[in-house]
DNA sequence: CCCCAAAAAGACTATTTATATCTTTTTAGG
DNA sequence: CCTAAAAAGATATAAATAGTCTTTTTGGGG
């Protein structure tokens, strides 16, 4: 349950290696995919997202490719992985409320409000910046 | 992202539901089935789950039906949700690292080892009585 | 012993989502 | 105007989801 596609976990590496990479360095998609071990055709699709969204900037023909949109300290985690999987929603009942007639008595409901809360909060804590230094964040795996 | 299934959906109303009936109640599926509004043949496979595990206790034949398998309070919602879902996975790396060869310098990797202790700790702090229980647990939805 | 009620088990189906790939088009540099 | 590269769109396959249907097992009561 409540488990990241291929597509969110390729978008990750595909954007954290961007962010490891100097801020003018226009990076070739065949370049990133063969770095971070993804279909190039797939990544392509995901990287078309990024860019729609400003996530990401992007460049064609000759000496084209891609840059990061902003700075790497001021994209966070909750930003790429809603911007390829939708947003963190735990059950359809917290965004709707009203699909479900059982939602004014239920005690469950607020449970997984809560629940997104959570996800949210940590997601949003880690910046693409930090995901990308050679430092590993966390010792105890 | 991270949706609960109508499996899971309907695994809690049901176990939610005889939870709210007294403890030597035992219900006729068919009467949960109407009552949580379930397809009664999709509520049966998830009700034989549950009796495999203890979560519920079965009787067969005439004047049978479910009873639950312990003391609401005893019940988590997590074990609820893990007995039809399966564990709470954000990524499969946090399950078997070495899936991944990226898993021993990658940044990411920790934080979904988070995000998945944060929902298991909210889960696991919710329990059949509370919310089986009429009070509404949360006035902030 | 026979009938009926109810859950258990297993096979089957339809729909949707995930995971891509392929082809064609647009854009830009030299 | 040729070539490099991304954008867009169509297509394909596999897996998961969301059920249904049929048959079997179990148990109670007459
Ligand atoms: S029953 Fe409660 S938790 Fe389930 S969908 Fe309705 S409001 Fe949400
Ligand atoms: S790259 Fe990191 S987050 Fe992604 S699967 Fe590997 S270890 Fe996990």
């Amino acid at each position: 349950m409540m488990e990241l596609t291929r597509k969110g976990e390729y978008a990750i590496r595909g954007i954290v290696y961007l962010a490891g990479k100097p801020i003018d360095k226009v990076c070739l998609l065949s370049d990133i995919a063969a770095a971070v071990d993804v279909p190039p055709t797939f990544l392509a699709k995901i990287f078309q997202q990024f860019s729609k969204i400003g996530l990401v900037k992007s460049f064609r023909g000759t000496g084209g490719g891609f840059l990061l949109g902003r700075a790497a300290e001021n994209i966070t985690l909750l930003e790429v992985v809603e911007a390829v999987e939708g947003p963190i929603i735990p059950n359809r009942c917290v965004v709707t409320p009203s699909d479900c007639e059982r939602s004014d008595f239920c005690n469950v409901h607020p449970v997984w409000k809560r629940v997104q809360g959570e996800v949210r909060s940590v997601l949003e804590g880690v910046n693409l910046k930090e995901l990308a230094s050679k430092e590993r964040s966390d010792i105890n795996n």
